[in-house]
DNA sequence: TGTATTTCGGATAGTTTTATCCTATTTATA
DNA sequence: TATAAATAGGATAAAACTATCCGAAATACA
């Protein structure tokens, strides 16, 4: 459903949202830990999510990643899912074809709809702060 | 959402199981060309759905594709989808982790469960017969 | 000021997915 | 029987995704 990178990107969000919201910051390598990513790789998606300003970070010693304490019920799991895997999930036609809507659909394109609407409207509307609460209480878990 | 490999192999099944329909048996190249595939990548798909007993092929001339006519309602997307991408779509934590369900949820668990459980209703219950009669009344397309 | 720490960013490598090519095999028909 | 038409299948190539490496730049602190 998502890319890996879409993954790490999720987690290591959350984490940072965890950590913000009692205003530590937290380093690359804290992160690949605790959401079991590899470290190299999860740099460069949490560099695009710091270019699109959904996380901030800071260089240096005690350097490291954080989230605007305000901004953490804001963010969407949209905002991330976009920065990373782009368009892909809401764009496009379920069977590939370069136009489809309404009035020239795929064969599938009714049922697919409902289906993205349905995953469309989960991203748009779960944000940071509730899944990172999630965790905190140990309701769910990021890795293992 | 599906791979490339599954778009051509259901949108080939359409299009063979319309032609099976009025008792032709299409080829390869007339295939790809009605559904805007490369020939011989699709071939390879062909190929894995002949092996799963989905579609019959005929080799030599005047070979080609074809599905038995009484067994066009009873092909599932599902398992067109399970014969090309496997249990991909339908096994698997939304967030990658390894061991994921009620007592040890990621953190979009149950929104993910309620998401895919709506895929799988879709794939279970959507048939050939039905997408293939859609293209044949012009109600909907299989390229463009 | 020097050093350790930490993110940034370019280059590169590995893996999977997508796609192509070519030969072998099968079959209908002249 | 010879030939043309098709699928089968192995080998290979191209592209995308995942992952790693390393030097540069920034920062805190001794």
């Amino acid at each position: 459903m998502f890319s890996k990178a879409c993954e790490y990107g999720i987690k290591a969000s959350i984490f940072i949202a965890l950590n913000s919201y009692h205003g530590k910051r937290v380093s690359l390598k804290a992160i690949a830990k605790e959401v079991a990513s590899p470290e190299a790789f999860t740099a460069k998606i949490l560099q695009d999510l710091v270019r699109h300003d959904i996380i901030n970070s800071v260089k240096g010693a005690h350097g490291g990643f954080e989230i605007e304490k305000n901004d953490i019920s804001s963010i969407k799991l949209e905002h991330i899912v976009r920065a990373i895997d782009g368009d892909k999930i809401y764009s496009g036609c379920g069977l590939g074809l370069q136009t489809c809507d309404e009035n020239h659909p795929c064969p599938v394109h009714d049922k697919f709809v409902d289906i993205r609407n349905g995953l469309k409207q989960m991203l748009e509307t779960t944000n940071l702060e509730e899944l990172a609460l999630d965790i905190k209480s140990g309701i769910s878990f990021l890795k293992t």
